[in-house]
DNA sequence: ACACCTCCATACGGTTGCGTATGTTCACGC
DNA sequence: GCGTGAACATACGCAACCGTATGGAGGTGT
């Protein structure tokens, strides 16, 4: 059939509705109405509410390791280039796979309360600013200088990302600009 | 009687369980529950928990509002200092009146999937962005620069915050680092 | 054309939360 | 000591959601 539904589609389905009304709209018959299906559907392809949510965290994770990894591997030649590029890039609009930077504030929200997700956030959390930190020494910075450029930047990343929701930012500028203020830092070790 | 609860004993409880399981924890029963009462001492004191809720986030403006006015008044003398001051105190531990810092991102998260609090959100965070403005405007930056400068150390304010929930940063810290890395930078207009 | 498997619909019992209606208790005025 | 009202308890109908059980439609292999 092809108009049958696959284990993705539900998945889609759970960040949509993440993305849109939070954490407690994960809901099996909730989900399935807005598929325009029973939730006979959803019990078929999921043992239970629990096992889904893991699946979508698992796919979200996977999905956000690949792209530092995407990001590592394609930031070989300008290390100053690649932080304006991590600052734009985070603000884009959703990705098809999942849920993307539309609806990473969701998901940190959902971390909030319940600690398996929580564990899974602050992983890929330490991840990217791990890397952050790796351009700002290859910007010149030294390694607890980096470290701390990193933190500044990722978090200023997220706030912003929030005053956006209430337009009282302009993330994009702003971040290239705290690019800009932190690069010019000097090293000091 | 001295065991009989106000309405103000409701919002506390209301408060602490936003705070600790979220904007679904805003449950009738369930803060009974945690009260040892009835719902029906909760019916008594409210109509219905959408008013509850509007109570709520009335009182918690009151108290944010009094609180960016008391720094105002406060910070006549060193607006430098004032800056650091505001960096440390807002990563503090709980107030007794409300919430305090400790409930904010709960209140931010409450507001993502409620139209009514995020407009009430957003205009606290705009005043509180408008006073951290006019410090570093006192401190000697330009009127676009100073605004500047409030929106990044207040989006790093709340993302290090969330960080911090992890334990990948150390708010005060990093939060006086980045107030002396803005002062620091020329006034450009 | 027959069984078979996939994918979904429907029906059920149980839990939780809402809001209402009504009963109960206790302090207080007098 | 008796009404009165504030503060709560109890019980009800209703809706949403969970998970299960079972049945049915449509495609597939042979």
């Amino acid at each position: 059939m092809s108009n049958s539904l696959s284990k993705l589609d539900w998945l889609q389905a759970g960040f949509r509705a993440l993305t849109k009304a939070g954490p407690q709209a994960l809901k099996a018959e909730q989900m399935a109405k807005s598929l325009n299906v029973s939730k006979g559907s959803f019990y078929w392809h999921f043992k239970d509410i629990k096992t889904f949510k893991t699946a979508m965290i698992s796919y979200w994770e996977q999905a956000a390791t690949a792209d530092v990894i995407t990001q590592i591997n394609a930031g070989k030649e300008n290390p100053t280039e690649n932080l304006f590029d991590l600052a734009l890039r985070s603000t884009e609009q959703p990705h098809e796979k999942y849920g993307g930077p539309a609806c990473e504030s969701a998901i940190r929200d959902w971390a909030r309360y319940d600690a398996e997700i929580a564990a899974i956030v602050a992983k890929i959390d330490a991840q990217r600013i791990a890397f952050t930190a790796s351009l700002f020494q290859e910007s010149g910075h030294k390694k607890t200088q980096a470290s701390q450029s990193a933190r500044l930047l990722y978090s200023a990343l997220i706030g912003l990302d929030i005053l956006a929701a209430a337009n009282l930012s302009t993330p994009q500028q702003d971040l290239s600009e705290l690019v800009k203020i932190l690069l010019k830092q000097p090293s000091a070790h």
